[in-house]
DNA sequence: TTGTAGGCGTTATCAT
DNA sequence: ATGATAACGCCTACAA
């Protein structure tokens, strides 16, 4: 029943005119300290808020921030949670919206955003998406737009994301340094980046220790549990088998996990593993599983920021570039123990 | 540089009336073929997109519902994942905002949310939270709410929630069944209706097997780990210990879990463990932790249709209340083995 | 079938 | 210091 209030309600009452209402309100300078206090006053009693929507439409901007995942994972919610942290000091609200790794998906919810009239977007590209046509036509429309996380060369924007191929070096080489020697790699899906630059990261480690990568112990697959399973049981069925496993998701070293002690292997002596996002499950679980650490939440913060930025500098930000250094943590799946070092 | 075209464009280049443009958009009946044609054909070419702000100016509606939730991990997580998806098939967009289990932070997410004209909300109430004048406000202005997850008395809302007491009981029952005696609980929060709700499933189910609750053995502590941790190590560390212990959380769970081997005693022979949410961590950890169902994602799809329904049917709904029955999932941390069950 | 005009709640420009 | 008025983009009586 109760209309919320507006300014012309206030007016009204008041016996004043709209605009000076609407000074009143917005603190201006050139109003009478009586007549400001009065409108104040009748405000607050009316509880009025003022109308957004109108406002928007007034000044062409929602302080609205599109936000498009591939899903909301462990992951992916803390970068959230870090974008949202950042937004909200900023004075902006967040839209988030899952692209559920879906291509089509993706693009509903671009239209939606921009139909929404977001004043910009802080995106994670889907791992289905291999054209970006609709991110691209947020760009023609000068629409600022930051690219956090899974990052494409496809894509010119500002962006955030971690050095991945670090991130595969670190990983392989800490195994590497631990004695394995058969080292596989689950990857990815092939047109991911992030996949792309893990592998990367670890074929610089093997070329390192002059170790020659053998095609059949690198896997792509979705970043997937079950996937990394079968994918894992493949490995052990092999004549030779590999002594350790770097997969590219703590999703996917459970799945890996799984499978060992499925077969009655023992890590990290008959095979090590190393994995990636350092999520909490990989220190709960027995053995704890080595992860590089993405820094998340971080991220999230990082991508808000530079969208802030951004907003504030309409020049041409496409090269700006922020890379977060990966760390390892190191557990029991990929510490050989003395003995068996040795012979 | 490219201004999104208005049907002010449209009609200006078509030397027709505006209005003319607008109905040819949508379809009226009233309007010439011919005309009708020519201005989709320009709307296309131009890219016309209408502009929801000014429709929604207008029609006081945006399409929008506010989400609230405390966080988002992995049950609250699928359960925006299933509102979002039930939104979406019904035209709405969906904003989800975290309060990070602040009473503070909801209710500046409140305002914002209200501020930005969402059609409606749909909330789970932090753990903080113990006035919920903020909540009213929105339902005294008549915009429609709906409360999921954790509702509690003081709200009067078209609700959806499981059944947490039968929760509690089923949790709490199968660990009598299996010959458990002295059972611990880890309780959340007092003042959370969930948290009161399994427990009070705890108590039902040890009244039918004729035991007396022992205070000592019901500790209240956040839903958290760490809290967890230690409450367990106090538990364990009674004259008389407790040979099982039921926490309402996985997180929780984790915590206990982490505790009882710390101490190097077994699970489930030298105590059980029973969990609630049943999440996909207690299946990969070892032993697998026995938890309670709540089907997270049925119930954001629930919650999502209630609100949908509430929105066509402006009648009173503050009665209606969806319960989801919870289901438990048994595996090795509360089984005890044949042997031990005899002695 | 088409056009005119008023209004949704605000702000901004120009007078007064 | 305050008021009148146009404009933001769209819809909808009402008129033609």
């Amino acid at each position: 029943m109760n209309k919320p209030a507006t300014i012309k309600d206030i007016a009204k009452q008041l016996n004043v005119s709209i605009s000076t209402v609407s000074r009143a309100m917005r603190n201006a300078p050139d109003v009478n300290n009586d007549t400001k206090a009065a409108v104040m006053a009748l405000a607050e009693e009316l509880n009025y808020q003022p109308n957004r929507l109108a406002l928007s439409l007034r000044q062409k901007q929602t302080h609205t921030i599109g936000v498009i995942v591939p899903n909301l994972d462990y992951v992916l919610s803390m970068m959230v949670k870090g974008i949202d942290e950042v937004a909200l000091e900023a004075g902006y609200t967040v839209m988030v919206c899952q692209s559920n790794e879906s291509f089509g998906r993706e693009i509903v919810n671009t239209r939606r955003l921009l139909e929404s009239l977001v004043d910009g977007f802080i995106i994670s590209v889907s791992s289905e998406t291999k054209s970006f046509e609709h991110f691209k036509k947020i760009q023609e429309r000068d629409i600022p737009m930051v690219v956090f996380d899974r990052v494409t060369p496809q894509l010119t924007a500002p962006t955030v994301h971690l050095d991945n191929e670090e991130g595969g070096f670190i990983a392989t080489e800490h195994l590497l340094e631990q004695g394995y020697k058969r080292i596989a790699i689950l990857a990815g899906p092939k047109n991911l980046g992030i996949s792309n630059s893990r592998m990367d990261g670890y074929m610089k480690a093997l070329k390192k220790y002059n170790i020659k990568p053998d095609p059949s112990l690198i896997i792509h697959c979705d970043f997937n549990q079950d996937y990394a399973y079968f994918a894992t049981e493949e490995l052990l069925a092999m004549k030779k088998r590999p002594d350790a496993i770097f997969t590219i998701s703590d999703r996917m070293a459970i799945g890996a996990m799984l499978a060992i002690k499925k077969k009655g292997l023992s890590m990290p002596d008959d095979i090590a593993l190393v994995s990636f996002n350092n999520e909490p499950i990989v220190s709960v679980v027995t053995p704890g599983i080595s992860s590089v650490d993405i820094q998340s939440f971080e991220m999230g913060k990082a991508a808000a920021k530079l969208f802030i930025e951004r907003m504030h500098h309409p020049d041409d930000m496409t090269g700006v570039e922020v890379v977060l250094k990966p760390k390892l943590f190191i557990r029991e799946s990929s510490q050989r123990s003395f003995v068996k070092k040795l012979r």
